[in-house]
DNA sequence: AGCACA
């Protein structure tokens, strides 16, 4: 056995225990760090890393003693001090046997996340807006919410922990995006940690819990109107029914509004299907279709009584109509439906209406839509809507192809989340989603 | 650069 007299210091000397205790280690040294430094000298059992105020010192547990004696012994002799990215770290052995509580359930990597949401608002934030900002990452299988000591707080069940990993790593400790909240909730941050529950259990679908893989579920009678559709309020108050096709009407008409302008300002919620202008009470009105309900409801939130130009020019009312997949006859200034692959050629199949040719909208939208979707819709204040909107409104529809649908250049390109929504029955997560934030942005 | 916390 190796002696460790040769250690000039004897103030601090501990009796060997498997157990070593790290310090000067660069911050926020990693598990594997400490395991690539250990593992020469035998198996590293566990590791407890960002420890002490500053986050700079850690322990390594090995299997056995001698394998802590013999790393200890190795660099009480080395001209070549142990080292973590080029900086030299102390080690010394522990004054404790072993690793006590160093993982736990929060940081175990799991399917599901738990979610706390913070903020003054934080319970008006709908299981749907939930739904959506998660989505992105991946096939979300079910989520439910509850209300605790700690808040008010949702479990979301991905299909594995790498996908539940990456949404965590890039939503936690941020804000839902503003947009897809009603402009007057004030701003929730998102805590995320990993739950221990792998599988929800979801009963219902109701206005606290999803089920997003099985639509066959029943729906909370509290949850259900007359009409039989759903009508999932916050706190189960009853709105009026939603629908996955807006009617949008338009006040103040002071300039043109064309079905390419409002193809665009609907599309930045997820991808429109269809839309259909026509004259009603001598203003304009207009239908749009999205492939689902729930893009429908966040388009309605964060466009409803906003102006499509500064100004109060443009003012849209939103509500939802009671189609649920328009008709469109003929593709023209007025009506169009963008689920044709290419509008441009002349179809001799007839549109495939009450179908929902999901790859089809799906490639399309991918072309038309990719990068719009989290520039904020907000028209007055924000970036990015009607900030740059044309002083010569005539032209909007040219000009605002180039400027205010632009992202800020911060936003990473992205799919939109809308169409990420996958349709209840097919359970496939989407391939190749780019979630909307960076994970690290640095 | 000197021992953690669910």
């Amino acid at each position: 056995m190796a002696s460790v007299s040769s250690q000039p210091q004897f103030r601090y000397t501990q009796p060997p225990s498997k157990v070593l205790h790290l310090r000067n280690l660069p911050w926020e040294c990693t598990e594997e760090e400490l395991i690539e430094l250990g593992k020469p000298f035998g198996k590293v059992v566990n590791t407890k890393c960002n420890v002490g105020a500053n986050r700079n010192q850690a322990f390594i547990e090995f299997a056995d003693l001698n394998q802590a004696i013999a790393m200890i012994s190795y660099y009480a002799s080395s001209s070549e001090p142990a080292q973590v990215r080029g900086k030299t770290v102390y080690l010394q052995y522990s004054n404790r046997q072993e690793i006590v509580n160093n993982k736990t359930t929060a940081d175990v990597a799991g399917n599901v996340l738990l979610v706390t949401i913070e903020g003054q608002d934080a319970r008006l934030v709908s299981i749907d807006v939930l739904h959506l900002v998660f989505s992105a990452f991946g096939f979300v299988h079910k989520i439910t919410t509850f209300e605790k000591t700690a808040g008010f707080q949702a479990l979301v069940q991905f299909s594995d922990a790498e996908t539940a990993t990456s949404a965590k790593n890039a939503l936690d400790g941020r804000i839902i995006p503003r947009y897809l909240l009603s402009e007057n909730i004030a701003p929730c941050t998102l805590r995320i940690t990993y739950s221990a529950h792998t599988d929800l259990s979801v009963k219902f679908q109701s206005h606290r819990s999803r089920d997003y893989t099985n639509p066959y579920l029943p729906v909370a009678p509290s949850a259900i109107d007359g009409s039989g559709q759903f009508s999932l309020g916050l706190d189960g108050k009853k709105l009026e029914p939603e629908s996955n096709v807006l009617l949008a009407s338009i006040e103040n008409m002071q300039y043109a509004v064309t079905l390419d302008v409002l193809h665009m300002v609907f599309s930045a919620f997820g991808p429109v299907q269809k839309i259909a202008m026509f004259d009603k009470n001598g203003g304009v009105q207009a239908l749009i279709q999205y492939p689902d309900v729930q893009t429908a409801v966040v388009a309605k939130e964060a466009l409803e009584g906003h102006c499509i130009y500064d100004g109060g020019f443009c003012k849209l009312h939103i509500s939802y109509s009671r189609h649920t997949d328009l008709s469109i006859k003929v593709n023209n200034d007025r009506s169009r439906d963008y689920t044709i692959p290419n509008p441009a050629m002349v179809n001799p199949q007839p549109s495939i209406l009450g179908q929902q040719p999901v790859q089809t909208v799906g490639a399309t939208a991918a072309h038309q839509y990719n990068g719009t979707q989290y520039a904020p819709p907000h028209p007055q204040p924000s970036a990015g809507w009607a900030s740059g909107v044309p002083a010569v409104p005539q032209s909007a529809a040219g000009q605002m192809t180039s400027h205010p649908y632009m992202p800020p250049a911060s936003m990473p390109q992205m799919t939109p989340a809308g169409m990420m929504q996958m349709p209840a029955h097919s359970g496939v997560p989407p391939a190749g989603a780019v979630p909307p934030y960076r994970p690290n942005p640095m």
